[in-house]
DNA sequence: AGTATAAACGACATTGATGTCGTTTTCAAT
DNA sequence: ATTGAAAACGACATCAATGTCGTTTATACT
């Protein structure tokens, strides 16, 4: 039996979130490439010996990070779908359409810097980490279509897993543009209605109860 | 009258091309943010001093990179836009395809790097360049959704301006997942099947000759 | 050939961040 | 209270990259 650890798992485990919330403020702040070990120590308020306890490096604190966040990326998309499927799709695009009007700030950009500068390093040690990411916002969306599917609420015109994609593709790069030139400039809105058509046109939605029709012409 | 100098201004050009041309294979090779100086001097074969008398630092280089290299960039929109708009779109998007196929190294990454990390910047130096190559590759494709209105061959659901920034936002969101993880994993065929239908449905093309029609019901 | 001028060189001082490690502090069990 | 373990601290050695600057080299004109 050990003497006595002086402190709980339990302890170490929130200390650990403390500082992973407080690294997390100074990479929606700065993002990634521009953050340091100092800017994290400042933000927690903690020293250099502390934070290096619990984490290895830089890149350690964003994957952690990271993983905190996921946890509650896309819990809309559970077994328990609630009808309909077409409004949860559109309420789920609305949620994002605050934040980037908003420019409330998230991780978007930091997580672009990463996953985009770490695709050089030799070893790819993260590529696992990120594509299984990928994989599971793919799978998550798709299972969404396909819910709306097997409820003869869709009659989509192509396969659920390249609609995903496809849905996936469209709203990083909006993100993207927008986080570096503001809604104003990329036309956000206009991009979401002109997504929502394409949408709407490709899922074939047998009802679009209580969101606006943008009635176009068919 | 100055003395003599050494050689003359079309030298300097000449060699401030090759400079950043060298550049250009480094910053492929690596992406921005790994890139250093010392790698640009490595492959140009020039000394330190040498390089700082062209570029005052490695941003410097790298937008004149970018310049050197928009100079080509949507050179298939002129003014003298041949017939027909649909199947110049379609070419268009069949090259993308091919770089996307070959994993074919572009300055997509670098690009995306660099626009992403100097949004931190405090000055913000950088905006108006960013944002002016933005509007420019969205005049771009919104002359050419004119065109194709104006010929009669295009029936747009929504304005050339939201629809090229959708364009946009999509290719721009593909090329970055795909540049990551490989077209396999995103399925970039399948995405871009996808994108070119609903297109088709957005623009409502009078004829579609020569390129395939993924007889979608309709 | 000689010379003035600027291009090219590369050593160097400087900066900023990293990860380590010996020391101090804090806590829980005795 | 005492004590032992480990959490927290912060000084420090190290490293990598930057931008400068005095020196050397190349060239065009005389």
């Amino acid at each position: 039996m050990p003497m006595c650890p002086r402190v709980s798992d339990e302890y170490k485990e929130t200390k650990k979130r403390e500082i992973a919330a407080a690294a997390r403020r100074v990479f929606i702040r700065k993002g990634f490439a521009h953050a340091v070990m100092q800017d994290i120590m400042d933000e927690a308020g903690i020293s250099r010996g502390a934070l290096y306890a619990y984490f290895d490096n830089l890149e350690h604190v964003f994957m952690e990070v990271l993983r905190y966040d996921d946890e509650e990326l896309f819990q809309w998309t559970g077994p328990e779908l609630q009808s309909p499927v077409w409004g949860m799709l559109m309420k789920w695009l609305g949620e994002i359409e605050q934040d980037l009007m908003k420019l409330q700030h998230s991780l978007v950009r930091a997580r672009a810097e990463f996953f985009l500068s770490s695709a050089y390093v030799k070893d790819k040690k993260h590529y696992p980490y990120i594509r299984q990411r990928y994989e599971n916002a793919v799978d998550a969306i798709s299972r969404v279509i396909r819910a709306g599917e097997e409820r003869g609420e869709f009659q989509p015109l192509q396969d659920a897993r390249s609609l995903a994609g496809y849905i996936l593709s469209f709203l990083n790069g909006l993100m993207l543009d927008t986080y570096q030139l503001g809604p104003d400039a990329t036309w956000a809105e206009q991009q979401l209605d002109v997504f929502r058509n394409t949408l709407k046109l490709m899922l074939k939605p047998s009802s679009t109860d209580g969101y606006r029709d943008l009635s176009i012409g068919e």
